[in-house]
DNA sequence: ATGCATGAGGC
DNA sequence: CCTCATGCATA
């Protein structure tokens, strides 16, 4: 797990994290207080890097950097996700196995490709051991979760399939089968995924009656008695073997996704499946996701009328336009993240005052609060939880009511949480914008 | 792989 | 207006 990107965050970090709402408060870690628990591995880059840039002195405390990282992105092949040309796999442990190797493997898979229509010109890629950390870095939910409240981690009250599992029809998406609607901790299935939001936007089903696949599959994806709520250790574990297999067998990560369309009559993006690997969704959500692709894994690897089946299905063309994405430049990144740092939440006027100060969009500033949130909550590094530290430093999500400046956090290491009991880690004080006051500081005279 | 966006559901 | 799940578009 700790990849390449996960070990940037060990020096780089994203802005403060914070709980406004004591939601996602690690204080309490391993404790149960929280609704909902997001994988910690961080992938950074890009505005992370940003906040780095903002902070003159960050001190160097990553403990691991005599480990090699493994390079996550081996294995992936942009031109079979409709993108760039293929890259080479950067990591050099793993080395590119010749082409007569691929060629071999895939003889051997149980089946070929998944989409006829798009055939990958690339034989499957060798995926070296990726995963080397395995410890547990989810945290548990509580009542909002999804029923994972272990005491410790790694030792997770492991709560039983809360639905026993149904047949579905397979135009409609089996992930949320609770045929009473509440679960067992109590909680609503609709509350326990905004899942169900997740099943009414599916535009592009594949909708396709699995008809060769094995019973378990057709079955359900909740059909596995067995199929507990995995500890954070097991669904980590899952992720890389998922990942591992997927590659092995020369599947890409938009090849899984569209199968699940076919098999289950919900399919998911490349993005989904990219994120799934890399442990990047709730652990929630993670839950949710991993029936299917357990289910999806079986089928790939036991029936060899999986291609069939899933060359009769169809990608439906999205119609959707969509709103050009926005690129928002650096420097404007960084006057964000400084916001951010201070203020995680900002109110409606805040928002109009840094979308005037930036000259940004209000909505665009809206959404990038929105998502800078989101993914703080699912980079709460390992290490630090590992460590049972206080993850979190709190950033404010209110300005100072006084109108005054803002008071910097004191002791946060770049990701903005803080360091916690890390021994001899060097605390990393983010300096109070040596640059001065960018652009994008401090609201000067809020008054919400 | 990830940034920005969408939309359901909720408060 | 938020969270959350999710995905298009892009770096």
């Amino acid at each position: 797990m700790y990849n390449q990107q996960a070990f940037q965050a060990f020096s780089h970090s994203p802005g403060l994290m914070q709980d406004p709402n004591c939601q996602y408060n690690m204080s309490g870690y391993p404790g149960v207080s929280h609704p909902q628990a997001f994988f910690p591995f961080s992938t950074m880059n890009g505005d992370i890097q940003a906040v780095a840039d903002c902070s003159a002195q960050v001190m160097a405390w990553n403990h691991l950097q005599h480990l090699d990282p493994v390079n996550q992105n081996m294995g992936i092949h942009p031109v079979d996700q409709q993108q760039g040309p293929r890259q080479q796999m950067p990591n050099q442990r793993n080395q590119k196995r010749s082409r007569e190797e691929d060629l071999e493997i895939k003889e051997h898979s149980p089946i070929a490709r998944l989409s006829p229509e798009a055939p990958s010109p690339h034989p499957a890629s060798y995926y070296a051991q990726a995963w080397t950390a395995s410890a547990t870095y989810w945290l548990p939910e509580h009542n909002n979760g999804n029923a994972l409240a272990p005491d410790k981690p790694g030792e997770n009250s492991r709560i039983q399939a809360t639905e026993p599992l149904q047949q579905y029809p397979a135009n409609q998406s089996p992930i949320n089968p609770s045929p009473t609607g509440v679960l067992e901790n109590g909680q609503s299935s609709m509350e326990n995924s905004r899942c169900s939001s997740a099943n009414s936007t599916v535009t592009n089903n594949n909708v396709v009656t699995p008809r060769s696949i094995t019973p378990e599959v057709s079955d359900g994806i909740c059909s596995e008695p067995e199929e507990e709520v995995p500890t954070s250790e097991e669904m980590e574990q899952f992720a890389k073997d998922l990942k591992h297999k997927r590659i092995t067998l020369g599947y890409t990560q938009a090849d899984v996704g569209h199968a699940l369309g076919i098999l289950f009559g919900k399919t998911f993006s490349q993005t989904t499946i990219c994120r799934f690997e890399s442990l990047q969704l709730s652990f929630k959500n993670m839950c949710k996701l991993k029936p299917l692709l357990k289910k999806w894994l079986h089928e790939v690897e036991n029936n060899d009328n999986l291609q069939e089946i899933i060359s009769r299905g169809q990608a439906v063309p999205q119609t959707q336009k969509r709103k050009h994405r926005t690129s928002i430049e650096n420097n404007v990144k960084r006057s964000l993240e400084n916001y951010f740092m201070h203020c995680s939440k900002p109110g409606a006027q805040e928002i109009s005052q840094i979308a005037r100060d930036l000259s940004m969009d209000k909505d665009v500033v809206r959404v990038w609060f929105c998502n800078r949130r989101q993914k703080g909550k699912r980079q709460v590094h390992p290490y630090l939880r590992e460590n049972g530290g206080e993850a979190y430093e709190m950033a404010p999500s209110h300005p100072p009511p006084n109108g005054g400046p803002f008071a910097l956090p004191q002791v946060v290491n770049p990701q903005g949480f803080n360091p916690g009991p890390l021994g001899p880690n060097p605390a990393l004080y983010v300096p109070a914008f040596p640059q001065g006051v960018p652009h994008g500081m401090p609201m000067p005279n809020h008054s919400v």
